[in-house]
DNA sequence: TTTCCTGCAAATAATTTGCAGAACT
DNA sequence: AGTTCTGCAAATTATTTGCAGGAAA
């Protein structure tokens, strides 16, 4: 059995390119570029990390570029952004979301599926008629090691 | 059967003016003040919340000294922070500890009990050993309007 | 009289916005 | 040509910090 066909990085930017350019957007450096680094790394990144690799490229797009861009990326719903604690929000592929857990001592983030949210999504749900979103804000506290 | 007694705010504040006196600590007018605004009223406030309620009695008194004066608090466990989305801290009592559901949308805001937190917290600490803490920071979502 | 606290101004951190010119289509 | 984007500088928001004078013990 096949899954949905792995495309390259690549392959996903020019995709995503396609939906902006139909969408009456266009097509620029900044946004090749910001779009190459979210397709080549797992990692969750800050708005100023991506500006980094960005410029490491092209060295005159400005961090509110990556901004402005990141906004849109998000209302294709290409990526999401998360709170995770104190300081900056960082951004991630919508394809992989997950909430997480970080601890407030060290700081050191864990990717929780989205099945560990299940009985507070549902207690949220028939008590308070609530809908929660595990990915927007991570859930704070100590990890074993800092217990 | 009797519960703990239950004290005057005036009673609350003279009580943890002299705990923070036994700290080496001084009892000043903004202290009093802060203390007097916290026990008052129930609700979630942030820094400049309270200052506007201290300043109506003490016009001098600096945001500034709010914001140290809510640290120190904290540090002696008599209040707790806690962040509801974006915007700034609110602070309480630490005796009515409890999370927060708040809603991305209309931005309203739900007490949640503990115990609501329970499945995620075992889960969370069967499955990471990661202890959650659900009241520093608000689960965000939709509430049942804005569904 | 010594140490702690406070007011004030300035710094910080993360993000947003106004504007005029540059770049896409 | 006509929008949409971008760079830059400046504004915003929430909070923190340095310092010198003022107040509690």
């Amino acid at each position: 059995m096949t899954t949905a066909p792995a495309r390259t990085p690549s392959e996903m930017v020019d995709a995503v390119l396609t939906l902006l350019r139909a969408q009456g957007g266009r097509v620029t450096t900044a946004r090749r570029q910001l779009l190459e680094a979210l397709f080549t790394s797992v990692d969750h990144r800050t708005a100023e990390e991506l500006a980094a690799e960005v410029q490491s490229r092209a060295p005159d797009i400005h961090l509110s570029t990556i901004y402005r861009n990141l906004d849109e990326l998000e209302r294709l719903g290409v990526i999401v952004h998360t709170h995770l604690g104190h300081g900056p929000a960082t951004y991630h592929l919508a394809s992989s979301a997950h909430g997480h857990l970080v601890c407030e001592r060290c700081g050191a983030t864990l990717e929780a599926p989205e099945e560990l949210f299940r009985g507070l999504s549902r207690g949220a749900q028939t008590r308070f008629g609530f809908n929660i979103d595990p990915r927007h804000f991570a859930v704070l506290g100590r990890c074993s090691e800092c217990s």
